[in-house]
RNA sequence: GCCUUGGUGGCGGAAUUGGUAGACGCGCUGGAUUCAAAAUCCAGUUCUUUCGGGAGUGUGGGUUCGAUUCCCACCCAAGGUACCA
């Protein structure tokens, strides 16, 4: 009985030191996190004596799916990389937040009729959940949301500065209207150089001064930075919406099929052509991946050549082909052509215009108008995309019209045809068929003449497209020249003419600005007689007004027309009825709405001061952050918001806000984490599933299985399969060797292929600390990779593995302890250490966090081994491990004895002295090959080596009786005998 | 087509300026522990072999005493981009 009672005891007490031994990452993780919640451990200072750093990862769009194991991926390598600096001294600002405008709560909103907001403010609260529990030094305080008025205040002021200011070509930089409103008032356009529309008009400074408020008006919105132009767009009349290039599948819509048509619609656009050389300059300054600078040079597409002028003959003429030029020309119309080799003049044979090209109208003669007018209009029904797609087809019509050639004076004959873009240069080419493929394909289609001016190149075949291996003939003054002095000789020649100059051409269009959305930011601009005005600083935000349905309206306007109260009052400022409208006073508000890159451009400067509502922030935060250090983020972005933020932030810079021209010095793209789908199959013949191993010669289907009934071994959970889909209740499943094993493809992770891993699941199991390790030790950062949760136990037990080792300091048993944990660190385990430290610094330094998880569990595999409880080695091993896994570091280090938090603590420093080695395992190589190892000492002479290692009756044995040709000792790292 | 990145065991991946290829982990095999399982621990695990070795980093060449690493040509995969004049 008695025994029975003392047994029971032990048991209990043997079980509550368990639990105090065991590594309980629930409990740890939940404290912790509290602790940093409550103590806003990672709350950033504005001012402090230390230097600073700025981490930023990419904000998201918080999805109604919530995250996936691919989402935190670049979170976590930024979180690891604040909290090193941290403890690397460095104030961090290390904030987060949501870019929470966009199209998925507005279909959303469409088809349940819940508020955008409502579905966001959800969605954000998940992922916050999600991100709190893995542990991220967050400083939460200075959290934004686009979507926020008070955030979106600061959208809209932008947009503000954007459109009174011009960009000065003379200055090179944007500057305020007001600068260009006073050169025309005193120069007119004489000697103004500005990024502007090509259509402005030239006047005097009396003509200026003599014009109405409303022509002035109309004139510097040609020279705005943001700025209303008619613009092509994709127009579905059905769904009464703009649609992007994307959203169209042969030519109609992808929703509901309907037909789309290009259509002009006057849009808001940002002038970013105007800092095309500007933007392309700074790429050389900053640290980002080549292939993004390569992404964004080829967006850019910057190409030198020359503009070319033709003038168009008139009709007359044109027919009868004589007295050209006798005559003199007094045709109103000219053509202006974009190429890149104008020392190829000689070559041209035709012309060929964009079908939407101006002139088109213009030029046709009556002969070709139906064929011309039947053209333009098929072109116009299909998409841009589509024609460009359509590479093979060759299509065009003559207009009849011909234009004179600068030099030769000849009649070249003007075509139309839709391999000419009407968005790229000025929508016209010179076409030199021998020269140029798209060209010569088209002259031999329609039977042009193919001119050769190359010397001893042959064009029967196709067109000869080097510029550096030939010279030039049948080009009056430029026969004998190569393409170099060719290209300087003939800009010179057209400019004496007045037929043309010297031009550098971008592909960078300006970026059109509105969206016919609700769910994005309102423009903060009304109208007065067709005017745009803005709305005063002092007034914004103007918020998104209340709307009953989220579609366009019955008039085709985009979906702000359905709100009642949606006009502006310039007397009280504020946004009233419709009703009021009278022009007078009440004005109707601008109805579309900002696109989603509006929101990100400039983000990262507002967490520098998020609270801040009297600007978009303080000089002195500005002054303090400067710009961001490191950036973290997908590589999607790269032509998008990495080009429009770059954008934004040297307007900022001109404009004096900002003293950074370029917001970001290292920007890094995570890659992206694939799912590793499971595969079952199932007989087409049958009722059977095969196990994949038998499925060699049956005329089985791959179908897909939910990742989480398949364990490590690829082993499926048939039970738990059947119960997930039921219709295979009755299948037979065909097991090899018991089990029923899966097929495995990696492929992009997606609800649809049953493969998404969520963060949740593997926190409730692992924990948060095991799923950072994890993340990090998969592989490169930037590589892509494929997941599998089966490999998450190995970091798991590593972190049990580690928890063990301070077992002196958790064990209750103090007596035990303080003689084990004080005692002094041997030679080995400072080694250890050491190695440690060295190794896991350049990882940090260089983002190669995978190979310091393999160096974490080599340190803690070794210090196992040695049987280490010295708190001088274990104290500096919860710091290293701490960025990476910060629960259970914190928790180790309060249970080291401290009352703070490891944070703050200071990275260990590496000492060399502890790696020295007195001797050396010589790898001894014969030609190249390891054969053998022997151990010297490595203050062994270069002579003495060779002598120690032939003597060695190894090497002898290698030999076999040969001599060497020749022994190369490289003391410190090889011995090789060659023969 | 063009640009970029990559190709190493069954899998993810390591190898710092050319110097021991396959660290670390998963998986697998065998063993210990257990009534049993989980967990844990130990040993093995590139291929091949006549157990001496031999071969091996997408393929074929080259430079070098020595190449996963540098050079040339090619093949394959992924991503970006595309009638850009």
């Amino acid at each position: 009985m008695f025994e029975d009672i003392s047994t029971a005891l032990d048991v209990t007490q043997f079980d509550h030191e368990r639990s105090m031994m065991n590594y309980d990452f629930r409990e740890i993780e939940a404290k912790w996190q509290k602790y940093w919640a409550e103590n806003e451990t990672f709350k950033a200072s504005n001012n402090s004596e230390k230097p600073k750093f700025y981490a930023l990862s990419m904000f998201p769009y918080p999805s109604g799916a919530g995250l996936h194991v691919g989402h935190p991926l670049g979170y976590i390598a930024t979180d690891i990389y604040s909290r090193y600096k941290r403890h690397k001294g460095f104030n961090v600002l290390h904030p987060m937040g949501y870019d929470s405008f966009g199209l998925p709560a507005e279909q959303y909103a469409i088809q349940t009729g819940q508020h955008p907001a409502i579905t966001t403010e959800n969605n954000i609260n998940r992922y916050r959940e999600q991100l709190d529990q893995l542990g991220f030094s967050f400083d939460w305080s200075r959290e934004v949301r686009t979507s926020n008025p008070q955030y979106y205040k600061w959208t809209q002021w932008i947009f503000i500065r954007l459109f009174n200011a011009w960009y000065n070509k003379k200055s090179d930089k944007a500057e305020d209207i007001s600068t260009l409103v006073s050169i025309f008032e005193k120069e007119g356009t004489a000697t103004v150089d500005a990024a502007c529309d090509d259509d402005v008009a030239a006047f005097t400074a009396e003509e200026w001064n003599a014009y109405t408020e409303k022509r002035k008006q109309e004139i510097l919105l040609k020279y705005r930075l943001t700025y209303l132009a008619d613009t092509e767009v994709n127009w579905c009349p059905a769904l009464g919406t703009v649609l992007a290039n994307d959203e169209i599948v042969n030519g109609v819509s992808e929703r509901g099929g309907h037909p789309v048509v290009r259509k002009k619609m006057t849009q808001w656009s940002m002038r970013i052509t105007a800092y095309a050389q500007r933007l392309l300059d700074g790429l050389e300054k900053i640290d980002w991946p080549q292939p993004l600078k390569d992404s964004q040079t080829n967006w850019i597409g910057r190409s030198v050549g020359a503009s070319v002028t033709f003038n168009v003959l008139d009709a007359e003429r044109s027919r009868s082909n004589q007295d050209v030029i006798s005559t003199p020309l007094n045709h109103p119309y000219q053509i202006e052509v974009f190429t890149t080799r104008p020392d190829t003049i000689f070559g041209v044979s035709f012309m060929t215009l964009a079908p939407e090209h101006e002139l088109v109208a213009k030029i046709t003669t009556p002969e070709q108008k139906a064929e011309v007018e039947a053209y333009v209009e098929a072109t116009a029904k299909r998409s841009e995309r589509d024609r460009m797609a359509d590479v093979k087809t060759i299509s065009g019509v003559f207009t009849g019209a011909y234009a004179e050639h600068p030099f030769t004076k000849e009649p070249v004959p003007i075509w139309i045809g839709d391999y000419v873009l009407a968005s790229y240069g000025t929508g016209a080419v010179m076409a030199v068929p021998c020269g140029d493929q798209r060209d010569y394909d088209f002259a031999k289609h329609y039977n042009i003449e193919i001119p050769n001016i190359f010397e001893g190149v042959d064009i029967s075949e196709e067109a000869f497209a080097d510029k550096e291996s030939t010279i030039i003939a049948n080009s009056d003054f430029l026969n004998g020249l190569s393409y170099k002095d060719a290209m300087k000789k003939i800009i010179t020649e057209l400019e004496n003419i007045g037929h043309g100059k010297g031009k550098v051409n971008y592909r960078l269009r300006d970026a059109v600005f509105s969206r016919q959305r609700y769910w994005g930011e309102p423009f903060p601009v009304y109208y007065v007689d067709g005017m745009p005005q803005m709305i005063g600083l002092e007034h914004l935000p103007l918020e998104l007004p209340e709307v009953e349905k989220y579609l366009p309206t019955e008039t085709g306007e985009p979906p702000l027309g359905n709100a009642t109260t949606w006009a502006w009052n310039i007397e009280t400022n504020e946004v009233v009825s419709n009703d009021l409208i009278d022009h007078k006073t009440v004005f109707p508000l601008e109805l579309n709405t900002m696109p989603g890159w509006a929101g990100s451009s400039q983000y990262f400067n507002r967490y520098m001061d998020p609270r801040n509502d009297d600007a978009v922030f303080s000089p002195e935060a500005i002054s303090y952050w400067q710009d961001v250090d490191l950036y973290i983020g997908g590589s999607e972005h790269a032509t998008g918001h990495l080009l429009y933020s770059r954008f934004w932030q040297k307007f900022m810079f001109d404009m004096g806000y900002v003293p950074k021209d370029e917001f970001a010095q290292k920007l890094i793209n995570q890659g992206m984490i694939t799912g590793t789908s499971a595969f079952i199959y199932r007989d087409l013949d049958t009722n059977k599933v095969y196990s994949k191993g038998l499925i060699d010669g049956k005329n089985v289907v791959p179908i897909h299985a939910d990742v989480s009934l398949v364990n490590a071994s690829d082993e499926l959970d048939v039970e738990a399969f059947k119960q997930w889909q039921p219709e295979y209740n009755d299948a037979e499943f065909i097991l090899e060797e018991g089990k029923y094993i899966v097929g495995r493809e990696v492929e992009k992770m997606s609800k649809s292929k049953y493969n998404v891993v969520n963060p949740d699941a593997i926190c409730e199991e692992y924990g948060a600390d095991s799923l950072r390790l994890y993340e990090m030790f998969l592989g490169p950062l930037e590589q892509s990779k494929p997941w599998n949760t089966a490999g998450i136990t190995g970091v798991h037990s590593f972190l049990k593995k580690l928890w063990k080792l301070y077992s002196p300091f958790i064990d209750s048993d103090a007596e035990r302890s303080r003689s084990a944990t004080e005692a002094e660190p041997t030679a080995e385990n400072l080694k250890t250490l050491h190695r440690t430290i060295k190794k896991v610094e350049e990882d940090i330094e260089n983002f190669s966090f995978n190979t310091s998880v393999s160096t974490f569990m080599i340190c803690v595999n070794e210090l196992t081994a040695q049987k280490c409880t010295s708190k001088a080695i274990l104290e500096p091993l919860a710091i290293l491990v701490s960025p990476y896994a910060p629960h259970i570091a914190e928790e180790l280090w309060s249970r080291l004895g401290h009352t703070e938090s490891i944070a703050e603590a200071l990275f260990p420093k590496f000492e060399e002295k502890y790696l020295v080695e007195s001797s050396k395992e010589y790898p001894i190589s014969f030609n190249g090959k390891m054969r053998f190892k022997l151990e010297l000492p490595l203050d062994m002479g270069k002579d003495e080596i060779e002598a120690a290692v032939l003597a060695h009756e190894k090497t002898q044995e290698q030999l076999q009786g040969r001599t060497p040709k020749k022994v190369i000792v490289v003391p410190g790292k090889i011995v090789n005998i060659v023969g």
